[in-house]
DNA sequence: ATGAAAGCGCTAACAA
DNA sequence: TTGTTAGCGCTTTCAT
């Protein structure tokens, strides 16, 4: 199954190797290859199906072509976007996207790093990463151009959704919301899910509070319960806040669908009346939310200005850890 | 940014470049390189942070490590899944797996099938393809093992869900659902949502009729609506099928979670007891189709066992483009 | 038990 | 306008 090579090409056109190499590869211009020349070897190469060794030319070039996505997980709405945003940018810049899941563990993580320098990748997008900095340093000892994506490290530039605009634009959306009803409007609101180690948590329950506090006077550190994403454990917290009915919650910022999916099987068991004007907010976009038994306001995080932002960050060479907020937008019930 | 070849680490080391090489990929035992060697070989290579150049193995050996994965998007929880899948079984076997997506645009699909060859992935998996076939015509011509997946070619081996089992089991259960309730078991069942031209979609509209007919004696073509996967036009259909209260469906079973979310925006917009005892299937899974306001049986494809058996396919070195069947299973309501 | 040397397919100086 | 040549970093005979 011999492929085809430039030599193979240069016997059959009467050309040099590097002249077919020119020829095909665009720099024959440069090189000042009649133009003539050039097609008919383009010619025999289509003829031939001719395809050129990209290893080959990538060990060559010390670069291969490549641009290379580390992230969490595909199966969720923000991270898959991503993915199909970075691809859709790198083929425009003329790169082969590459996409690798790491499960948020930090060995997988410099493990895939690793590989992907071995293969020479131009640049690397990392996203959610659980150890960021671990990565950029393995990055900047092989001299490869790195930007972090949605979770911020201090060694590389990274690019960030603004959580804490979007979190105080969502509880902002959520005091507004029905402003006709006055059935329960003396509950309190509440912050569900998450991890406060969790950076991006931190900034939205920050958001949160900032908004609670100019409406209501204060915030209590009960009004926020972030005892991580396991629906199961949400569910609890969520049947914990219900179970004085006096006191029942007026609204429910809850932080991600995952952690949503679990405040739902909760509401589900309730009676409809106890529910009914519940104010729910959810900080993450999954479109089948409309559909629920209840109005639900979403944050949609801007994944295509994330990445072309990280790219901006890449081309212009800037070095500098520093860090850019794109902001997200809101989803707002029919 | 000069890299440590083993050239270096020959110099270091005192040893020739070979040794070095073979101390580090793991060949020295056939070589017969003294262990003592190999460990001060070793130990220089940790400490310098030597990394294989990757692309420098593959053009030697002609084979690159990586296995490819072209699917249609991320943005889907088969997809998703299915990805994931096959990246941890892609690295149980040593394999680097790269991951792209291609929309079902036939032409990306081949471009980057070629990218991939170009890099000389060892083995490619091609799911969901628009045209599987050419795909498979660009393997052969580079003596790449490639298998097909959820969409069957004629020139590559496949392995796909079982369609018709599936569609078939889905409908007894939605057949079998309430059976306390005497609502209006008049109505009839209808599927709804792909395209005939699909081959899932044919295999599973075959299952459904199987079924029905054999519940309900016949099955008339107009219990058949498949008019694509867009949302607006799945509620439009619907909602013809909603217009004679007297007609109305006595279950609707759903094509995917794309086309029933637009099942499901028209369903809410009619009064609760017009829709309370109508019985609901979707041939997808997804999490949130479980707290919505009426039960849902769904689909669930095992995307494990697919990928698996495409490994088994390929490295059993079967060339014949035999289809496989990985039976889904069913998800019924709580 | 190890080293020397050739070569994978390509590109880029340098010659001509 | 084109050809020659020397590698990129690795593996793999073939010697020794």
């Amino acid at each position: 199954m011999k492929k085809t090579t430039i030599y193979d090409l240069a016997q059959l056109s009467g050309a040099s190797a590097s002249t077919v190499s020119a020829a095909l590869n665009g720099t024959w211009r440069a090189r000042r290859i009649k133009e003539s020349t050039v097609r008919e070897i383009q010619s025999i190469a289509a003829r031939e199906g001719y395809r050129a060794n990209l290893q080959a030319r990538g060990l060559r070039q010390s670069r291969s072509g490549l641009a290379g996505l580390i992230m969490p997980m595909y199966n969720n709405r923000f991270f898959a976007s991503l993915a199909e945003s970075f691809e859709v940018e790198a083929r425009q810049r003329g790169l082969c996207p590459i996409t690798v899941t790491t499960h948020r563990d930090p060995e997988e993580e410099q493990r895939t790093a690793e590989t992907l320098i071995s293969y020479a990748v131009d640049s690397l997008f990392v996203a959610g990463a659980a150890e960021p900095d671990a990565v950029s340093r393995l990055c900047a000892k092989a001299g490869l151009r790195q930007v972090n994506l949605d979770l911020p490290g201090t060694l590389a530039a990274s690019v960030i959704s603004d959580n804490f605009a979007g979190a105080a634009a969502l509880t902002e959306a959520m005091f507004a919301a029905r402003p006709g009803s006055g059935a329960r409007l003396k509950g309190r609101i509440y912050f569900l899910g998450g991890r406060e180690t969790d950076f991006a948590t931190r900034e939205r329950i920050a958001g949160f509070r900032e908004v609670v506090t100019a409406r209501t006077g204060s915030c209590g550190s009960d009004q926020v319960v972030a005892t991580g994403y396991d629906p199961e454990i949400v569910a609890r917290e969520v049947q914990v806040l219900f179970r004085d009915p006096e006191a029942a919650p007026r609204a429910l910022l809850v932080n991600s669908t995952i952690a949503f999916e679990g405040g739902l099987s909760f509401l589900g068991t309730l009676p409809p009346p106890t529910v009914e004007d519940l104010v729910l907010g959810c900080y993450d976009y999954d479109p089948f939310v409309r559909y629920l038994r209840f109005p639900v306001v979403m944050v949609r995080q801007d994944v295509g200005g994330l990445i072309r932002e990280a790219f901006r960050l890449l081309t212009s060479g800037a070095t500098s850890p520093k860090t850019v907020r794109v902001t997200p937008s809101l989803v707002m019930p029919d």
